[in-house]
DNA sequence: CGCGCAATTGAGTCGACTCAACGTTGGTGG
DNA sequence: CCACCAACGTTGAGTCGACTCAATTGCGCG
């Protein structure tokens, strides 16, 4: 069931059958969500951490005026909140965008792992670590970068971030944000967001329609975001 | 030396003696650096991670264009690159923007760490964790906030961050950064930086002369802001 | 068939950018 | 000790990107 995970983690290092037989036995329960339905809701000291069997689930803030930015993307395999581990209370909610199938590591058990497998341990400080590169190349794409650049970058990641748990079809996949929804990623207003979509499509670098985004000149496109992987830390070695 | 780490980490949890001599014989050299230096070069892959002891440091990305994006900023105490450990290749250069003393610990004292004192590692993990919920501040400012808003809200966190460490007089603090460092913050033109940061002169939130910011009204800084320091884990509890 | 939600288009306004010039200040060498 | 230089800070003007308000189209489902 959490093989994702494992497709996950494998791309850094690999596991031992002992420490897989960990992770699975971590996970104390699963659920289901509904789109639209709140994991997490900000504030509160969740006693488990959620990993993202399947679907689309978001980590946001809201203002005071009632908009929203969301911070981070998670699909299958991510573990959303491992932080909260560590950090005990959360400072973000997390929303399923999608129908979700999530289970539930509990923090005495991660507790138990740092204590006893400090490999896995590393393995999952480093999956958080990898996160927090996610985030610093976010910074740089909605500081730096017109916003065309910024939806490619992020499109760009999407695509090699779900071809690691096989959730690509060629050069589609899943996609079930809509616009409004990712005009909070990007930190746009809907209407500006449908305008840069419409750039994209207009170069050819992109469909995007029901639900199904596919890439249609890979190059281009990673030219137009300046797109380097590295800060994914695709490679296999010892950690 | 290494006492602002200290300070910095038993924000979050106290350290035991034995911790604390652990983490100085971590500590392989000290050196010295210029502002405008490079501490760490992107994609390099350090064979050891910085830690500040005094001066102010920050990581930062370029683009094709040749602007900069600085994503973080780092302050005595702070360990500006612990997650090259397992990162390994840095995927961002780190700078000096001030005369900077810096120390270095051993990535393979950091593995024994992991192996030997697992509160100690969940101690550093929370480190990092701290930084990702920086990240995320940033991004709902940079993604939803106004410019003036966005400025107030990094004073207010720098603030906070620098009493942890005693770096703060009253309140006022020593900041190095030039207008145009700040805009590289922010995400925005040198020019357009100074009007902003004007806009909170003239409302009388802050003074800022002489790389000496001094807060002249705290409540009213801290609405424009939004800031809610939550996400910085200011307290001491097991973790 | 019609309702509701998502996507799209148009028009007018304001924020942020660039280019360009000028003021201020701290440090350095004659 | 003062003159000068270089870097930093400030201001003005014109342009373009992104916002808001408002209306229209497209589509899936009861």
């Amino acid at each position: 069931m959490i093989e994702p995970l494992f497709l996950n983690l494998e791309q850094h290092d690999t596991l031992s059958d002992e420490e897989r037989g960990v992770l699975r036995k971590m996970m104390v329960k699963e659920k289901r969500f509904a789109a639209g339905e709140d994991l997490v809701v900000e504030g509160s000291r969740p006693p488990y951490s959620s990993l993202v069997i399947d679907g689309f689930t978001a980590r946001y803030k809201l203002t005071a005026e009632g908009t929203r930015q969301i911070t981070a993307l998670h699909i299958s395999g991510d573990f959303v909140d491992l932080h909260a581990f560590l950090l005990k209370t959360m400072d973000h909610g997390v929303i399923a965008l999608s129908p979700c199938h999530v289970a539930f590591a509990d923090h005495g058990e991660l507790k138990r792992v740092t204590e006893q497998y400090p490999h896995l341990t590393r393995m999952l400080w480093l999956d958080t670590l990898v996160h927090g590169s996610i985030h610093r190349a976010w910074i740089v794409a909605m500081g730096r970068r017109s916003k065309a650049s910024h939806l490619a970058h992020i499109i760009c990641e999407l695509f090699v971030r779900l071809r690691c748990v096989h959730k690509t079809n060629g050069w589609s996949f899943y996609f079930p944000l809509s616009q409004g929804e990712m005009a909070d990623v990007l930190g746009l207003s809907l209407v500006h967001m449908n305008r840069v979509i419409q750039t994209l499509r207009r170069h050819g670098l992109i469909s995007w329609a029901s639900q199904t985004i596919t890439i249609l000149d890979w190059e281009k496109l990673k030219d137009v975001a300046e797109f380097d992987p590295t800060y994914l830390s695709l490679s296999a070695e010892p950690r």
